[in-house]
RNA sequence: GCGCCUGUAGCUCAGUUGGAUAGAGCAACGGACUUCUAAUCCGUAGGCCGCAGGUUCGAAUCCUGCCAGGCGCACCA
């Protein structure tokens, strides 16, 4: 509908357009307007035409109602304002919606993937496998989870992907970690490092370990064996607590992508030769980090690649001083890998930590396809964890920091989820475990999931006072005449579009907003109208917008991940 | 010092990518349950949209400069 009266106006002003050869291509943008006695969309073409043409804006906007030619379903339009175009629709077409709602069912909204679909690889979460996952790996996996959910609901076929950052010293810390445990477990006085991991899930896992194999089996390895098995049993380990960790919170993965495993393959070193090859790198050396201590800096001869070519800062090393790979060399690698499996578009979300980070990768892949390609980037701000109002210092070292797990435990998982939802991810956010708790009763997410369960209990009253549901088609929606089902009903229209947008601009937090507005009207809507009444026709009108808002409901909550019950 | 993100009601946040009178929830105050669920609704109050310029018919939104907070800044991941 947007479209076709978008075409409509464009012809109109095209006309007006012929007689000024040097006018820019003026672009009709249709909006939808926060009053409703603003119509039900808005053109604000006249303003921007008044400066083309040298006219005033509001003449402008009567030339173009003269010469358009509108689709049926306008039923009329006004020149508003300093010059708007403001078109309504016909209320009987527009109440017609409601019958393709429920004929649809959660298939509203939703684009069917078709063969020639684009292949969207998204990555998220990629939580370090060496502890459980805390809060702010939690609000990176709802979005990245709620975005999955919107872009496959909006017919792209949707691939998602955990990198499991396996290599490197990290790992190295982690296997000393455990088997300094393991020692102190078989009675050994031990002393942890500064570097070691202190949290109490290590102790498991080297128990866990010491009931796989004798401890004096494993002592008797040669050091660096010992290592990659402790290593490799731990980071196992490690991804099976936060498998179950997504598991509390219904996330799930197409594919879990070992970095080790990239290493092993040989791209990674492939991927540096062929940069060589195609002379993008350089042995160079790097100035010194500014604004941090320097004093142990000392200035090192490295594989550059110059990323400087492509809008990054500094070039960035490939290798390090023993030769060995980068996290950074291994991550080209890794989205060049993404390409070649035919990834047609690659998004990443990342933590904020990391957002040093993307303007070296973008501009590595931009270099490595021609500028044919990039990875779009979100970056999921951190959370602040409080409890009553003051900050809880969190660090994997000190292990101080509260898991996602607890979180969900404590607030349960659709708050959770809702709650990282209704946020931009561009706003760092407070969570504050005390209020979750508290205030658990007053979050949005039960608001809405009320008016879910508030049509369920009118649907389970019609059915107690013996009414039959008309078939849809035989539902005469024009008794739906009242602000409120107006509203309800424009507001169920726009459902498709606004889930357009959310996906166009990866932003899922718009279903979160959209549907605590259905749900406010909704509720508003209620406490105005009874739908169960003694006129059989407008009971079954009402009947039929109360189960489309439900069904709506539902659909947004499905995209949220947000769990829609009909009692509460 | 440099880069990225943020600054909107007392608090937490929206604001459809430049539109019409800037909106919700919480907190405060006053009302509404013999009715389909009061986990709700209605009303009142609360705003130099960080500050200062600029761009234009029009700015919370765009550009510049400040101020404040967060994150990051070779040889970790």
């Amino acid at each position: 509908m947007k479209q076709a009266l978008e075409q409509a106006l464009q012809c109109a002003v095209d006309i007006l357009l012929q007689d000024t050869p040097n006018a820019k291509n003026v672009v009709v943008q249709l909006t939808r307007p926060k009053m409703k006695e603003h119509g039900d969309y808005a053109a604000n073409i006249a303003m921007p035409l008044a400066g083309v043409l040298k006219q005033n804006p509001r003449q402008l906007a009567e030339k173009i109602l003269q010469t358009v030619q509108w689709p049926e379903a306008v039923e009329g339009t006004d020149i508003a304002g300093p010059g708007f175009i403001n078109i309504r629709l016909q209320k009987a077409c527009e109440a017609e919606v409601l019958k393709k709602i429920l004929l649809q069912g959660e298939d509203y909204g939703r684009i069917a993937v078709s063969g020639t679909a684009d292949n969207v690889c998204l990555e998220f979460v990629s939580a370090n496998p060496t502890g459980p996952m805390h809060v702010g790996h939690g609000r990176g996996a709802v979005v990245g989870d709620a975005l999955g959910n919107l872009l496959s609901t909006r017919g792209l076929n949707v691939h998602r992907e955990y990198y499991i950052n396996d290599a490197g010293a990290q790992i190295a810390v982690l296997a000393e970690s455990v088997w300094l445990r393991m020692q102190g477990l078989q009675g050994d006085s031990i002393t942890l490092p500064e570097s070691a991991y202190p949290g109490e899930y290590i102790i498991d896992i080297a128990k866990a370990l010491l009931e796989q194999r004798d401890f004096s089996d494993i002592s008797d390895m040669a050091d660096d064996q010992r290592m990659a098995w402790i290593g490799a049993q731990s980071v196992a380990a490690n991804m099976a607590m936060i498998r179950g960790d997504l598991a509390c919170m219904d996330i799930t993965f197409d594919h879990f992508f070992s970095e080790k495993a990239l290493h092993k393959s040989g791209k990674v070193q492939g991927l540096i030769q062929r940069l060589q090859d195609e002379g993008t790198v350089y042995r160079g050396t790097l100035p010194p980090p500014k604004g941090k201590a320097v004093e142990d800096y000392h200035a090192v001869e490295q594989l550059l690649f110059r990323t400087t070519d492509f809008g990054d800062d500094v070039d960035r090393p490939l290798a390090k001083q023993d030769g060995t790979a980068t996290y950074f060399a291994a991550d080209i690698a890794y989205h060049v890998d993404k390409l070649e499996r035919g990834f047609d578009r690659m998004i990443d979300i990342w933590g904020a930590d990391h957002g040093g980070y993307v303007t070296r990768v973008q501009a590595a892949i931009k270099a490595l396809t021609q500028r044919e390609a990039q990875p779009d980037v979100l970056l999921v701000q951190m959370v602040n964890l409080t409890r009553d109002g003051k900050p809880v210092r969190m660090s994997k070292r000190a292990g101080t920091f509260v898991t996602l797990r607890e979180v969900v435990d404590e607030v349960g998982a659709d708050a959770v989820r809702f709650n990282f939802m209704t946020r931009r991810v561009e706003s760092q956010f407070d969570f504050d475990l005390q209020e979750a708790k508290e205030k658990s009763n007053e979050n949005p997410v039960y608001y809405v999931q009320y008016a879910h369960a508030r049509v369920a209990a009118i649907l389970r009253k019609a059915e107690q006072e013996g009414i039959v549901l008309q078939a849809v088609d035989d539902v005469d929606v024009s008794h739906l005449s009242s602000a409120e089902e107006q509203t309800l009903v424009a507001q169920l229209l726009a459902y498709p579009e606004m889930l357009d947008v959310a996906a166009d601009r990866l932003e899922a937090y718009r279903v979160a907003t959209y549907v605590m507005k259905l749900a406010a009207n909704f509720h508003g809507f209620y406490h105005k109208n009874r739908v169960v009444t003694d006129d059989v026709a407008l009971t079954q009108a009402r009947l039929l917008l109360a189960r489309a808002v439900k069904q709506v409901i539902a659909n947004a909550l499905a995209v949220l991940g947000v769990s829609a019950p009909d009692r509460m």
